[in-house]
DNA sequence: AGATAATCGAGACGGTACGTCCCGTCTTGCT
DNA sequence: AGCAAGACGGGACGTACCGTCTCGATTATCT
């Protein structure tokens, strides 16, 4: 989101002239507070208090708790968006995947993001901002992979890309934040093999 | 939990005797409330008031929230378990997923379930029951489908059990309750297809 | 006043019941901080976290500052009432002065007395409160001695009742409260003969 | 105070030069605010607010509300302090009264002088300020009338001087700022003859 | 006259209190 | 004894200010 309207740092002309480092910590505070507590005990009287600032401080860069959820979780799903493209189909989707665990596996990820997700069924516009932030890039950057294999003829020019995204992350996803069940070092190559041929049928 | 201490009913002699009338309308009000507002911010007095009760009836009952949920998502999840017997591979999986997904989209599930998930990253005595009361039953339902496939020579003796189970449930989960992208008419029936593939490699 | 409306303790039929012993750390606490701070600096919050009580304790049984302020100011003022009946004009005037003396000494009244006498320059309502409550009331006793004191023939029949009332006090006031000097032993015995001089003049 | 710090003004050489223009303001504003709002409630903000200045401005200037009131009103009492000298011990203290009451009535004194004499009881430092700036010098100066009267002998020389100046203001500050009473035309004149009988007693 | 420095207004900072609402605990009658 | 009703201490809400401190812009003196 490169051209949301700044919240901190100066703005153009007569606007606030907000502290970075404020800023910076109340970010830090937040997603600490959100990984502890979770988005619906969240209070911004907790945020503000391990920031080590006043209430006004937060306030004065956000208008609520849910569009402070929505800057900042966006602002932090983009950066780890990224396609890898290391020669072949299978070096690929492994790669994939393996970020993907990496990810998942972060404390803070692994505690936050299910909490959001959760509260997207209850919260329309959250839901809204989260996924067309987050969801819809993610999902384009993992359809590149699958371009690139069918220009290279490792996949047929009718693969179902619909459902070959579904394959991609959604047992990484199951298996780590559903049934939280531990996963063996050749998982991930096993699973990319399956992936591989059930894209191929 | 077949053998709990019996919150409700008549107790052995000497014990309170709680009205079941009361009982019921609490359990109700439960799960509307934490459809409603989620777990972090489910309160006991909410569901008292939702039922029309006073608190102290809550708490004759059960001694805290989380010993509240964990009784009665356990309690509720334990009727859902069933795996098909339709005679053939395809049709016993192409079942299960659509058993799954409508349970999944009912609106109480949709809304509870993700949020006790959620829930269960920051508290380990919930988790631990949920998943054994849930995750646990409900696999080794699911396993009982591909073994039979096994024994008819649908799939080969030395199936990957593990990851079948895996690519049994994810997909459907992943699309309902994660990315919340709605799913086509054909999508199970070609889901089906590409997991026997997937399976069969 | 007997007929208030009982804030405290069971009103009649449906009415909140208040627990007394909180209301009374509660008036406690109330005057200790009004000494302390004075009207214009005394906050409801640490009026209630001096008697150890919630905000919503205070809220319950008084609405406002204000409220809270007549009700405890007048209800204190009116216990000090009497008039003294020596059997003599002279004795009767010592002991007003005397008894004026020690209640204006009163480390809680001397430091209060001021603060809401000051308030009510600015305050009309919080003046027609007291004024009526403290100022009418004492005046109305101490004439009470200036009548007894022309049936017994001590003082003449048209003896100037308004300004005789001004003197007994006034003096007084004056010096504890205002100019804050110290008293004599014989002071109160010069100021009682000078009084009783300037009313028969 | 004639020998105060001067802090407003040119400074030696090296100080900072702050803008009379400022400081008038500030003052000014500074006893409207303590008129409207009493020394408790008065805040450095509201006061730069009502001058048009920036906080910055006061805190250039007092280190503090106190030191700030401390000069302004010690400043602001000495002016008004004279002894009147008509020619008979009836005029001269007929006078004295009716200037009394003149000033306690000006609308900016009758707020600000019992609210300052409320806040000496809790601040000592204030209380010294005020008493030896005010008090004295106009007890010392009352007492003028007194001493000339006894030299005209119109009073005994062994005249009591100390109950005499209880006498002199206090009834009028008794009726003006105490019991906010009405004071008729001919109260002065009665009050003189009375406090004239009871110095000769 | 131009350089330099201090004062200016404005306002962000960490706080405190507001009056309201709601929490889980506990108490009080009524059924 | 179980029930609803609700007072209790506590805590968070979002707002309004507080005194302190930090900004550029302006102003006033000193080379």
């Amino acid at each position: 989101m490169t051209s949301r309207p700044a919240p901190a740092g100066k703005r153009p002309p007569g606007g606030p002239v907000l502290q970075q480092d404020v800023t910076r910590a109340l970010e830090t505070a937040f997603f600490e507070e959100l990984a502890s507590v979770g988005y619906g005990k969240l209070s911004i009287e907790a945020v503000a208090r391990r920031a080590g600032a006043g209430k006004a401080a937060v306030y004065r860069r956000w208008p609520s708790k849910q569009a402070m959820t929505v800057e900042l979780a966006s602002q932090a799903a983009l950066k780890a968006v990224r396609a890898p493209d290391m020669g072949s189909l299978h070096a690929d989707i492994a790669q994939f995947i393996r970020e993907t665990m990496t990810a998942l596996s972060h404390p803070l990820v692994s505690r936050i993001a299910p909490d959001l997700l959760a509260e997207t069924a209850r919260n329309e516009e959250l839901a809204d901002a989260l996924l067309s932030g987050i969801r819809t890039p993610r999902r384009e950057n993992a359809a590149l992979v699958l371009h690139r294999a069918i220009e290279r003829g490792e996949l047929p020019a009718d693969t179902d890309i619909e459902l070959g995204l579904d394959f991609l992350v959604s047992p990484a996803y199951w298996r780590l934040a559903v049934i939280r069940t531990p996963v063996d070092d050749g998982y991930v190559e096993r699973l990319t093999v399956k992936i591989i041929a059930a894209m191929k049928a």
